[in-house]
DNA sequence: TCAATACTTGACTAAAAAAGTCGGGTATAT
DNA sequence: ATATACCCGACTTTTTTAGTCAAGTATTGA
């Protein structure tokens, strides 16, 4: 079980760039430089986060991106969301040969897997980037 | 972010091995029958498990596995554990571009992935087979 | 005894997903 | 007008996961 690189990437790329935050737009190339994440990767990661509302981008020269709300605003969980980082336990349904068929008759560990979903789920609900920069982290 | 089949197979499995722990030993392929998972793979699963300590085999007909402890001893921590079923979060490490070498100058999501290391295996180390056999998913 | 059952082990392979690249754009500030 | 920087789809490589195979060993029951 872990995080794929897009989720992780994509947080430490809006912790930079709250922390840059009174600097006007950053461009990708600083956040690459700064955070050692291949430039072409991050335009990817980007695209994304602009789709999903969570940064502006500013085009042109001196151009970059900026938060679209306070980071204090930015749940980590909208992040994840954007990025399709997606906390996914339970695939009991393509099993079509025991149980599971999401009514009745669900297999023995299905609660358990729609728990832990549940608890990481409000784990990243209950952060977000001010958090992170501040290192507020007794939450 | 997901959970292996590895994983989610053992702790299937174990919980179906609790379920009729008063049965004598369970042949894997019962287990395969009755939770739809490919025998071979069951095999190669159970061979951790056993390494592990978590279960003891009976060879010959009329063989099978049991399980060493009783089932509210038998925490899921232990079962990922053993199945290689890691929550690794970080691989800061491997980058020796920027930051978090480990002691000093960390990378400005470190913690937040330790963080969520410590979350989630707290989940696990929280639950137990017999919990799961009998549903008791209220802690 | 001997055949059937079931565990033991390491190596191998196929498939899927993740990670990252490439090329050719478009917009804008200086 | 030119350099900077976002935009976007398609592509490739790498890694991991999932599952198989072959060749065993031990034990029980008929």
């Amino acid at each position: 079980m872990k995080l794929t690189t897009k989720g992780r990437y994509a947080v430490m790329a809006l912790a930079d760039l709250a922390k840059f935050e009174n600097k006007g737009p950053i461009s990708l190339r600083d956040i690459s430089l700064r955070q050692g994440i291949s430039l072409l990767y991050l335009e990817q990661i980007f695209l994304k986060l602009k789709k999903h509302g969570i940064v502006n981008s500013v085009r042109g020269s001196s151009g970059g991106y900026v938060l679209t709300n306070k980071p204090s605003e930015v749940k980590l969980s909208d992040i994840f969301d954007a990025v399709d980082e997606k906390i996914k336990t339970i695939n009991c349904k393509r099993e079509s040969k025991k149980g599971c068929n999401g009514k009745s008759s669900k297999c023995i560990t299905h609660n358990l897997w729609d728990e832990l979903e549940f608890h990481i789920n409000d784990f990243f609900k209950k952060k977000n980037l001010y958090d992170l920069v501040n290192n507020n982290m007794e939450k």
